[in-house]
DNA sequence: GTATGATTGAAACAAGCGTTTGAGCAGAGG
DNA sequence: CCTCTGCTCAAACGCTTGTTTCAATCATAC
């Protein structure tokens, strides 16, 4: 029917692995609501796996094209400088946020699966996920160290999971929060201005006394 | 044999569920390996959900009272003042890591766990679960108000969810991260050091323009 | 010692899963 | 006109799932 079975299976799975997650998610269910058949699933993408794989390489290949995109922006803009953290941060954090304005219900509930990824497909299947963000991570990584010369290795790292913790949370969340309140509602763009603010003070906060080979000091 | 069946299928059902997640884990996975009969899970819980709910419950509730203590500790300690952001943060996010030192893996497994059941349970069993967190959330959207007067309801809300998706991601990938390479390995109480600064000097970030009915901040 | 109530065991249940099969259809190329 | 290719379809495959059944076993109390 109406437009390409391939299209329409995507479009359906992607709502669905975000809205019940992706094993909850039957392929019957995706055929039955996009109106194709079971079989087509494996006739076009091999298996309900690669099915998962292709629905989110599509998003978010684009999304993290844009993200080193904007880095460039900010780093010929501060000439010789580290640019500013809160210019590297919004360069990480604005395109997954600037899709769901665009794709609008189709990316909110995309932007769910993502939230959910992480837990939600077994270890290798994450491992091959993850190589699509080598050069992002290693590019931001970069970045932050160099705006960031006070951190340390670790910390850095621990930072940067922190932040796409919050990310990842806020995508997931977000529109169950909304949903729950309207003094909370709120535009995406301004969610994305509170979250580069929050993490930019985050990552910009003094570096950890660290007493060595002592254990105490939380209690 | 040995111990008690139910505490049996409890601990193995932590274990399974924190590392596979809910709905890969099946009943006969986690009987087989506690020694007991399939059976026994409904004979002695219900369901699976049911088994879920137990094993979550088991762990949260002492931490969340320990929460409220730590606020009340925190409160008292301030006197008629707002305790300081720092340790009304410190309240809410030491208590799981304090369970994952006590309960060494078992403890981390749960962590893994928590960070997932928002994504790998449906909408009613959450609203249930999240009923354990009501009291904890109202003290503590109460404590942060006080802290922080210059920020707006929604605001804060926004901000609240950012720390605890910082805290449910580093739950949940923590261990992944620190497995990855021994350059960021670290002790849980010093990730939590570093988590607790970083939330709080995110918390503490200068409350955001809000430019009203216009969009074209982000561009 | 026997009755009672709680627990365990092996087996079966119906239902759902992802995947495969092979016949059928459409349209383009020779 | 025929054949090839790409695709769709209903049906079935084998397997696993959560749950139930009911007899066997256990510990305890009379």
């Amino acid at each position: 029917m109406a437009i390409d079975t391939r299209d329409r299976i995507l479009d359906v799975a992607e709502r669905m692995f975000g809205e019940r997650g992706f094993p909850a998610t039957s392929l019957r269910d995706i055929t039955t609501e996009a109106g194709v058949n079971v079989a087509s699933v494996n006739y076009h993408f091999g298996s309900k796996e690669a099915l998962l794989a292709e629905v989110l390489e599509r998003r978010l290949k684009p999304i993290n094209e844009r993200r080193l995109e904007l880095l460039d922006v900010a780093e010929a803009r501060a000439g010789n400088e580290p640019p500013a953290l809160e210019a590297i941060i919004r360069a990480f954090l604005s395109p997954p946020f600037h899709s769901q304005r665009v794709w609008g219900e189709k990316g909110r509930s995309f932007l769910r699966l993502v939230g959910r990824i992480h837990s939600e497909t077994n270890e290798e299947f994450r491992a091959t996920f993850m190589k699509q963000f080598d050069a992002v991570i290693q590019r931001f990584t970069t970045a932050l160290r160099r705006a960031l010369p006070d951190l340390d290795e670790a910390d850095l790292s621990w930072r940067m999971l922190f932040m796409v913790g919050s990310m990842a949370f806020t995508m997931s969340w977000g529109p169950t929060l909304v949903s729950r309140g309207p003094r909370v509602a709120r535009d995406p763009e301004d969610v994305l201005e509170s979250l580069v603010l929050y993490a930019a003070a985050g990552m910009a906060a003094p570096a950890p006394l660290r007493v060595p080979a002592m254990t105490g000091t939380g209690r």
